[in-house]
DNA sequence: CTGCTTGCAAATCTTTTGCATTGAA
DNA sequence: TTCAATGCAAAAGATTTGCAAGCAG
């Protein structure tokens, strides 16, 4: 992880007014450099280290505060880095095997989405695009 | 609701060898012409009608054969008639009062999606686009 | 020190499973 | 009649809450 990365961490928690704890540096260091990752996955890896209802309460606060942000993953939601952290893309998920396959955002897509807004009258402030298919391997495999 | 509507309903449990019963037609009359619907609405007005296990096992199949999809709003999932009941389009959520508006299809936005598609040699089937922000009602009283 | 954070226990809510009964074709 | 579909009870899983103890600032 970059160090630039940490020191915005951490000074997201200050200007938000919460301490800089362990725990807290650990959750952010199990999500960084990872495909996005459900809670039962971080629960897991966090086993022994945090205790399952710290890790609900610190992505809690990490969404509140912009640091990390929800996706939808088929029917279930799992947890990434803001685009703070990464930068902003979008999710091609394989219906078959699960896998992730991140797209950097495309300008036209991101153009699109800001004139529908508009016509609507409504402000943007998030958006989120999933695709839902077939990667490559498995397609070969149909 | 239209006829049309009951048939093709109809027809799609026939084609894929599941019978048309009661509860599955309640289910259904609940989804139609309404915004997206979270399990925990469907399952309070299907009160007294329909039991919270069917309907989770209704909604199950319902998706299995395409009849409905679930649609992320905000961190929880809701469940609408899929595209073939209601036109392809898209959602706007207001993070504020937590409307859903519903957005037509913009064709510029298809043809970007597939263009990333196939950039990324993944076979499209799917996809879902959720923007989040504030209606133009709540942003007038920020 | 002092209040914000955490862990633990337990409550609550959501979704799934097993099994006997009911109903559609 | 016959097997799929439903309801009920209960298990399993996910998330939240209350409270005492621990740690960052």
């Amino acid at each position: 992880m970059t160090n630039h990365k940490r020191l915005l961490f951490k000074k997201l928690l200050r200007d938000n007014n919460h301490s800089i704890t362990t725990s807290r540096q650990i959750v952010f260091d199990l999500l960084d450099g990872q495909e996005p990752q459900s809670m039962h996955a971080l629960i897991q890896r966090a086993a022994g280290q945090v205790d399952r209802v710290s890790i609900y309460r610190i992505i809690a606060l990490y969404e509140k505060i912009g640091i990390v942000h929800r996706v939808t993953i088929g029917w279930k939601y799992k947890i990434e880095l803001s685009d703070i952290f990464l930068e902003h893309h979008h999710h091609l998920s394989c219906t078959l095997c699960k896998k992730v396959i991140v797209a950097k955002e495309s300008p036209q897509i991101e153009a699109s989405i800001r004139q529908l807004s508009k016509t609507h009258g409504f402000t943007l402030t998030n958006h989120q695009l999933e695709l839902q298919g077939y990667c490559q391997k498995c397609r070969a495999q149909l």
